[in-house]
RNA sequence: GGGCCUGUAGCUCAGUUGGGAGAGCGCCACAAUGGCAUUGUGGAAGUCAGGGGUUCGAGUCCCCUCAGGUCCA
């Protein structure tokens, strides 16, 4: 046995297999290329499924790789486990060997021997095996040819030797590969301590045998309806931190060299001795695990956010970040580990080095959002807290609420909750957890997988019998009209034979050039026609690569599966779209020349009636520069430069300086547009889009909007084409309206309402003023001459004429002021509609007399209602003529009162 | 895909059964000081995200849309 660092592992395991005649195949994105279903990759033989299915060809029949891989939901849900466990990770690698109909059992088997025990040299009583329990060939395959001793080999049930993708399809029986770790036990106990699954041993690598096709459920396992595939297969899959740690001779994974230099960068940053790491290990850990889990996600182009699967990248950054804290982190810090990250995994990984600088700049972004979401929490358990009597408990459901709502994770309420010397309602808060899942998951999101899975057979069956090739033929670059067929009609994920005039239906083309939304550009509109039916199209997905569905409702007649249709985009619609399309390239090119090269596309919506552009910038863009990039944009458009596309490497549209957007992912080969010729290229971009040929068809380009989105990025809005010439003319027009109105040409406009504001404004004061002290005079009059007692308290009952709302409130205060024990209701019409208040000085409303009381009885004489404080209320009605009842009922009510 | 929360002055936010749109910071002017820091006085600044509804009356209640936050899938 020989000590090897890890990068040695990976490469003498992909050179081993090489000499043995396989293709050394680059790990596949941690993004799965074609299945919604899945989150992320999370077994070597995910990029190869197609294959296996028999759906998908290479020109090799042998592959071994080392496979990227996330265990972070659904079955394999590993993240809890990161930390407490020694050898538990959210990312890691897998390394695999590979058969496609190529060879079998035998040399699977004999392969992985030569490679453990000649390769690594790892000495033979040290591995033990496991093999399905009727699968004698495997038995034979140990024990007859390689000789193992029959004591090492047990033979397992089919809840750990039995592999199946689904219910039906491939599957067959495994054989796993266990290191022994007391081999001073002895060999008689070998068999029983596998079958308990006891921790003396460790497995290591599983390999499984895909042999039949099962053709319905079987969940006994009785193998009877197991048919024998005609080509079976091999996929195998050794976890590399595993046998690293096997190979330096570790117990715990986090003790290999893949993460000591993440560990003690950690350390040299806390400051900690060793003793005090180690007894703080576990958020050690769980920052060494996550660091990489963050940072190959977001190389692949998984950028941190809430939904889907940029949740991920959030939930590991945070939990890091909150294990962090425990250790004394009182700042981001993860950037500064990440790049250790980048030195021991970037010699494999060579496209990490290159993002380097933007993933840390995403990390260390999320870590800033964290921080700030904690301290809105924090707040907010302030609050909570500080209505709690000492020493109780904190209601989980108040608990769950600061997570679900406010992002504080539990575990801080609770340090924090028993740090003030509260408790908090655990029971609760579970309760209230399992709630939100059910109400919250669940549903939909099964609805889609079922889509999902209803089309993936779709696909098959339409391969199967020859329909189709590789997937629905899809030229979104022609605006012709398509002559195809109906392959498909669907309905709420069930097949349809036809349909009726209303019915919302999904339609599958065999050809197609509706364009699905992809890089921001929207779907197409349109309508697909057959004889003597109509389907109109609003809108298009893609449940699975090779399927664009159109989605729509039949207005004419009765479309079935199988006749003839034509498909016709809208056309104006598509036109205006392609001009927004090449627009966005040349704003995108416009804002870095004028802002600088700082400037990355964040995001942009492509529309027919206007496009959308998020870019990383990091203060707000002048009016000043706007004009300027608006004036590159159109000068690019009138220079009428010719636009096209090349399809070619990434490699090479990358060495040829194509812009690439940061997050995205993109195939080995691209698609590239190009906007100007030779060395007068204007812009240069890796886009599936589509545009016009040349700039010139843009016309008018106008800016409406700027704004930003999150710290660092900011958004603008445009318009191209009619869109933006009905934007200027309608600004010109208003423009000219507005200088007409002013006797004044436009230019000298802005002036003209200057000085009319400020005479305006010195007029209002003016009679503001005037107003006033001509309503406190009267007013003051009015007390000394309609003041009567009624029933001991003095009462002011009086219709004023043409007296706005604001001047009756203000009386108020005025009567409030001066009439000690006295009550008063002012009515008014106000365009019509009567409106009263009620005042009531503060001695009689100690007697119990309220405004809002009085004035609803009141109101309601006039046919409205209303209401306020004690000392004021308000009220409007519909009948000014009832103004002098209302009044008279309002005496009656004082006297009484 | 679904649940919950938020959107009020340039910024951070308050606004209690529906009835006077506010505070702090910042900004402008004036005064005190030889100048600055500073202090005082005064002032400007709001489509209460947008649209619809209920009501005599909506920042406040209801519905929709948009944007953001957050949790679950």
């Amino acid at each position: 046995m020989e000590t090897m660092s890890s990068a040695e592992v990976r490469q003498a395991f992909l050179d081993f297999f090489e000499e043995m005649g396989h293709k050394p195949v680059a790990s596949s994105s941690l993004v799965p290329a074609d299945d919604p279903t899945l989150l992320f990759v999370n077994a070597g033989m995910v990029q190869f499924k197609d294959v296996f299915l028999g759906l998908d060809k290479r020109d090799y029949s042998r592959a071994t790789t080392s496979q990227k891989c996330m265990r972070v939901s659904g079955k394999h849900n590993d993240l809890e486990n990161v930390g407490p466990s020694e050898r538990h990770h959210t990312f890691f690698e897998m390394l695999g060997n590979f058969s496609f109909g190529d060879y079998f059992k035998q040399d699977a088997i004999k392969y992985a021997y030569l490679m453990l025990t000649e390769v690594y040299k790892l000495p033979a009583d040290r591995l033990v095996f496991t093999i399905y329990e009727n699968d004698d060939e495997a038995y034979d395959a140990w024990v007859t040819n390689l000789g193992i001793n029959p004591k090492r080999v047990a033979r397992m049930g089919p809840d750990t030797n039995f592999w199946q993708m689904a219910d039906t399809g491939p599957c067959g029986p495994t054989s796993e590969i266990h290191w022994d770790r007391q081999p001073e036990l002895g060999d008689d106990d070998i068999i029983p301590m596998l079958q308990a699954e006891d921790d003396r041993f460790l497995e290591i690598w599983n390999l499984v045998f895909m042999q039949f096709n099962r053709q319905q459920a079987d969940p006994e396992h009785s193998g009877e309806w197991d048919v024998p595939l005609p080509a079976p297969g091999v996929d195998t899959g050794m976890g590399f931190e595993r046998i690293v740690s096997v190979l330096q001779g570790v117990e715990a994974t986090y003790e290999t060299d893949l993460f000591m230099p993440i560990i003690r960068r950690t350390q040299e940053l806390t400051g900690h001795s060793d003793a005090e790491r180690d007894a703080d290990i576990v958020p050690y850990r769980v920052i060494a695990d996550h660091i990489r889990a963050a940072v190959f996600l977001i190389g692949d182009g998984v950028m941190p956010g809430a939904k889907g699967r940029a949740a991920i990248p959030r939930i590991v950054i945070r939990r890091a970040a909150r294990f962090g804290r425990k250790i004394g982190f009182d700042r981001p810090f993860l950037a500064e580990i990440a790049d250790v990250v980048f030195d021991v995994m970037g010699e494999h990984f060579t496209d990490l080095v290159d993002q380097a600088e933007s993933i840390k700049r995403a990390i260390t972004l999320e870590e800033e959002r964290f921080h700030r979401t904690m301290e809105r929490g924090l707040h907010e358990l302030d609050a909570m807290l500080a209505a709690l009597e000492p020493g109780s408990l904190l209601p989980g459901d108040q608990a769950f609420y600061l997570k679900a709502t406010l992002g504080l994770p539990f575990q801080v309420t609770k340090d924090i909750v028993e740090e003030r010397g509260f408790m908090v309602d655990e029971a609760g808060f579970n309760a209230a957890e399992v709630e939100h899942a059910r109400i919250s998951g669940g549903g939909q999101a099964m609805g889609a997988i079922e889509s999902a899975d209803f089309y993936r057979e779709l696909l098959a069956d339409l391969k199967a019998n020859g329909a189709i090739q590789k997937g629905v033929a899809y030229n979104p670059y022609s605006v012709e009209p398509v002559e195809t067929a109906v392959l498909a009609l669907a309905q709420g994920g069930a097949p349809l034979e036809s349909a009726i005039v209303g019915d919302a239906v999904e339609v599958l083309l065999a050809e197609t050039n509706f364009y699905v939304e992809a890089g921001g550009q929207v779907s197409d509109a349109g309508v697909i026609s057959g004889d003597n039916w109509v389907i109109e199209v609003e809108a298009m997905k893609q449940p699975l690569a090779g399927m664009i569905v159109h989605v729509g409702e039949v207005v004419e007649g009765n479309p079935a599966t199988g006749d003839r249709a034509i498909a016709a985009i809208d056309r104006a619609r598509r036109k205006d779209i392609t001009r927004n399309h090449t627009a966005t390239h040349l704003l995108h090119a416009a804002l870095r020349n004028q802002l600088g090269n700082h400037v990355q596309q964040r995001g942009s919506l492509v529309a027919p009636d206007r496009l959308r552009f998020d870019f990383s910038h990091p203060e707000k863009v002048s009016t000043k520069q706007l004009a300027q990039i608006a004036a590159e944009v159109n000068s690019a458009v009138l220079s009428n430069l010719t636009v096209r596309d090349e399809t070619k490497s990434l490699e090479q549209a990358r060495r040829d300086g194509a812009m690439a957007l940061f997050g995205e992912k993109y195939g080995e080969t691209v698609r590239t547009v190009i906007i100007g010729a030779g060395d007068g290229r204007y812009s240069y971009e890796l886009c599936g889009g589509v545009h016009v040929g040349s700039t010139a068809e843009i016309g008018n380009f106008v800016f409406t909007s700027e704004g930003s989105v999150s710290a660092g990025i900011r958004r603008v809005e445009a318009l191209t084409g009619q869109a933006a010439n009905a934007h200027l003319n309608d600004a010109l027009s208003a423009l000219d309206n507005i200088a007409r109105q002013l006797g004044a040409v436009p230019a000298q406009a802005v002036g003209r309402i200057v000085a009319l504001q400020n005479d305006l404004a010195n007029a209002r004061r003016e009679a503001d003023a005037l107003r006033r002290k001509q309503a406190k005079y009267n007013f003051d009059e009015m007390i000394d001459q309609q003041l009567e007692s009624l029933n001991g308290k003095q009462a002011l009952l009086a219709e004023l004429e043409n007296t706005p709302v604001e001047t009756m409130r203000e009386m108020t205060d005025w009567f409030r002021n001066r009439v000690d024990k006295g009550v008063m209701v002012l009515a008014s019409d106000i365009n019509g509609r009567p409106q009263i208040v009620v005042a009531v000085s503060d001695a009689l409303v100690k007697t119990g007399l309220r405004a809002g009381d009085l004035i609803k009885p009141i109101a309601k004489v006039v046919g409205g209602g209303g209401g306020g404080r004690p000392q004021m209320a308000q009220a409007g009605g519909k009948d000014s003529s009832k103004i002098a009842d209302a009044l008279q009922t309002a005496r009656d009510l004082i006297a009484k009162a």
